[in-house]
DNA sequence: ATGAAAGCGCTAACAC
DNA sequence: GTGTTAGCGCTTTCAT
């Protein structure tokens, strides 16, 4: 059990004072004019002792913690952990730590997890927002804490945003169905107001419309998130037996595995008697016996992007919100219909 | 932009001692007597200025952060993410919260990640270790750092460790495909010396001796970790083309999937040709056309147990190194050969 | 029933 | 060149 050593404990050693280990220590040698010897043996003393600092004490000093708080639906939800990922290394790569917390599309477990965080300083936050939740992000930027959104945002733009071009994206896709002869399109989407999941189902329905299909309301399957399995079985099903449509475009991939199972038990075959197109990737979906098409959002330049603004914002750079988009590409594959 | 207060700002709003202020907030008024009145305008103030007590002074007073470092492989993979999850739910019942690193299966990153949260001062680390880490660990635990391994371990148990009972597991795995008529069954795992693995090969081995059928050193086919694509390519393909076995055994579902991939090209039908089982879970087994039957771990008992182990020896309960064992379940589906 | 004061470990302005 | 000092926000012992 070794004990904890201070700059203290190498003052004392050394017979110096703490000021001096500090600055030694911490490279401001020159600035503070220490002498060269004096330096070696203040670092020497500093490796023999095994000096680690106290972060914890130079936070309550500087009032910074170098801490990122993530705050997501489920860190569970393969999406969402492969951002974790990617943001983890570009905050190493810039100094910081994660801290993380699942908010499971609840307000109110996203405004403990933000009280939590803030509690314990973090410099600034990303979050993917779940609904209702837009006062605690004003809040936050109120209190002059950096946030950026990432995956959801708001309608109106005045915070930080990484996001993916949704409703490029899937219009493209259900374009692509449309070009691959599909007539009776419907979609499965979350009921969120969440401009994401809006601009998911507008891009939708304007490529129906450039196909001149209309929109037909009851081929949208409304899914609330906390009914998930529910609701696709039902709703989905309800349009598989007896199969009044000939394709199906995903709103997000944890929709599509719930979908392909639903599909699966009807005994539809993909994509013969039905095409399919899912938002986000999914390892399960090369294993479907017609590949699953898909939307690939660039999780990795979302999660370096959205570490870099945040930074950018806690070193007091960029003045206007940044609103980020990132190209997201069509992955065409069987379950389409494409004709290779 | 509103600005921070402190317990100071209490006190002289109301003008009182911070001390006072401090009893209210934490408690602690009837053991240092504070009026009862006095203890109601504290709150209420605290309440109006929008108080937040300063988690950074606290630690650095009391010693402690409360927060516990994460570190796995990779937080990206779903096997870590879904075990995070469980950990940050069980820390944050506990008032802890999880700090979370990738070590990507590398000591020295291990290492990196061990020092920067030891600076941060958490107050225990959960890790699944790298191959040839023991020095660190053994180092956090000279330090008086509580540590728990999860999912791998070493072979001599002097820390604390949460795994699943990876011999009998994967014997029994191996031994149902013995049962099933397979006299040819070869496995995939990494080249780990690391314990579980080790035991995963183990249990491969002794369920062949149980079947008389003898164990063939070129059956086994070793995975480096950092070459994991090519080893299982190679390493498995030259099983299978020319076709010498009738089924196999993948020790990770990562090594899984990688391999059917490379069982898909070789264009083999599951389980005429080849049988399979794989160690852990994974959403593209279900969607495969033959369902892979694999080993369902009770990722929900070790992160849990994890945590619970972990704040003991915060608190300074248990003295022997905890061993803690869960059971996991083989779940029969059609790619092991089961007839029905 | 309340306050004063020390101290956690560190930084930085200022003094000598 | 090096030391002294104040202070970050909090807890807690000891006075009163």
């Amino acid at each position: 059990m070794e004990k904890k050593v201070s700059l203290k404990d190498i003052a004392h050693h050394l017979g110096v004072s703490v000021a001096l280990v500090s600055y030694v220590l911490n490279g401001k040698e020159k600035q503070a004019r220490v002498g060269a010897e004096m330096a070696e043996k203040v670092r020497r003393a500093a490796r023999e002792l095994n000096y680690r600092p106290n972060l914890v004490a130079r936070s309550l000093q500087s009032g910074k913690t170098r801490t990122i708080g993530l705050i997501v639906a489920d860190i569970s939800n393969p999406f969402f952990s492969s951002i974790a990922r990617i943001i983890e290394d570009q905050a190493k790569k810039l100094g910081y730590v994660v801290i993380f917390g699942s908010s499971d599309e609840n307000d109110e477990k996203q405004q403990d997890l933000i009280e939590v965080f803030l509690n314990r300083k973090v410099d600034a936050f990303i979050i993917s927002p779940a609904v209702n939740t837009e006062k605690q992000i004003i809040s936050l930027q109120k209190m002059g804490i950096p946030v950026v959104l990432i995956d959801r945002y708001f309608k109106e733009q005045w915070v930080d945003v990484v996001h993916s071009n949704n409703h490029a994206a899937a219009e493209q896709a259900v374009s692509q169905l449309v070009r691959n002869g599909r007539k009776k399109i419907a979609m499965v989407a979350y009921d969120s107001p969440l401009q994401h999941m809006e601009e998911r189902r507008a891009g939708y329905k304007a490529a129906l419309e450039a196909g001149n299909l209309g929109f037909r309301p009851e081929w949208l399957v409304p899914v609330a998130y906390t009914r998930m399995d529910r609701d696709v079985r039902e709703g989905l099903g309800k349009l598989l037996e007896p199969l009044q449509i000939d394709a199906v475009f995903f709103a997000t991939n944890s929709l599509a595995t719930a979908g392909l199972r639903r599909i699966n038990e009807a005994g539809l075959k993909i994509p013969q008697d039905l095409a399919l197109i899912s938002f986000d990737e999914n390892e399960a979906f090369d294993f479907f016996y017609a590949p699953v098409t898909y939307i690939s959002q660039s999780l990795d330049t979302i999660g370096k992007e959205a570490v870099e603004v945040v930074v950018d914002r806690i070193n007091g750079s960029r003045k206007a919100p940044v609103n980020k988009i990132v190209e997201a590409k069509l992955v065409v594959r069987e379950s389409c219909g494409s004709r290779k």
